[in-house]
DNA sequence: TTGAAATTGATAAACTGTCTCAAAATGATA
DNA sequence: TATCATTTTGAGACAGTTTATCAATTTCAA
């Protein structure tokens, strides 16, 4: 419990140490309750932290996020209207089916979409730099 | 230019009757405006139509292109941060290429991704309502 | 023509996220 | 370990976008 996250907590100093940025109490707590979502907006971390740390500013979750983003160790992704952070800590690149019913979030990864993906764009003329993938439905459950 | 867009001017009419709603002048003229777009944001909207008509609301904008979303002449697209209203009173589903640096939109269909798409969802036990496939890059022209 | 119902415009409010700034914490250095 | 320049924090102000409110106006079916 007190050395979980080892690894990802690395990733985090040498980001710091790259651009003389400082460890604080607040970004270390942030990580951990970070580490073990999903896919979670600022405002539920914040309300999360809020009951053992009721001081912790909401500017200070998007932060520090906005910072693990930076580091790589989050992705901000903007599901319909809301701002979820990825937790990519442990994964690579990956897509997304949503239910609209129970908000269950599903990943996957297809490198034939990928592929095709790079064709369509090459037919334009462009060049990729990030894409976005989202499939909106029904879960199994939801659909009974 | 009188009778421009009565195919969808009809459109509009039978979702009108259909829900007890009103034809107004400012409908009138918000779609005549629209209809001459590709996709546009609801404040880009208010400003070139502030030209001939000062006093149009900018709520008024958004409430009439909302009601053309619910009309089927349009759809509200979140690209990156801003939301553009997309004119499909003329085009089927389509998905889009978006250059970061001149913000040019392609559009494209690729049935093959969506037939994927499908496959994906069904291996997952999801049925698809609605999906989002955006490519983020450079065109030919920025990339140089 | 009338009048119930819908719509409008102005603006307040909601919502999400960033900025400001004084006070506090960090950590490199002596 | 003490010093102290630099970074970070928390609180709230602020900004951008979209919706809600409501009195006045417009629409349209009767
Ligand atoms: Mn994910
Ligand atoms: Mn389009
Ligand atoms: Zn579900
Ligand atoms: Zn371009």
């Amino acid at each position: 419990m007190a050395n979980k996250h080892v690894k990802e907590m690395q990733v985090l100093k040498e980001h710091l140490g790259k651009h003389q940025l400082k460890l604080t109490r607040q970004r270390e707590l942030i990580l951990n309750a970070f580490l073990r979502q999903e896919h979670i907006t600022a405002e539920a971390m914040y309300h999360q932290l809020a009951k053992s740390d009721p001081h912790l500013g909401l500017a200070t979750i998007y932060r520090t996020l906005n910072l693990f983003c930076d580091a790589g160790l989050a992705q901000a992704r903007h599901f319909g209207s809301q701002t979820k952070y990825d937790n990519v800590s442990h994964k690579g690149h990956h897509d997304h089916l949503i239910c609209t019913s129970c908000d269950q979030i599903v990943e996957f990864e297809n490198e034939e979409i990928e592929r095709l993906q790079e064709e369509v764009a090459a037919r334009n003329g462009f060049t990729i730099k990030t894409h976005r993938l989202e499939l909106y439905g029904l879960c199994s459950r939801c659909r009974h």
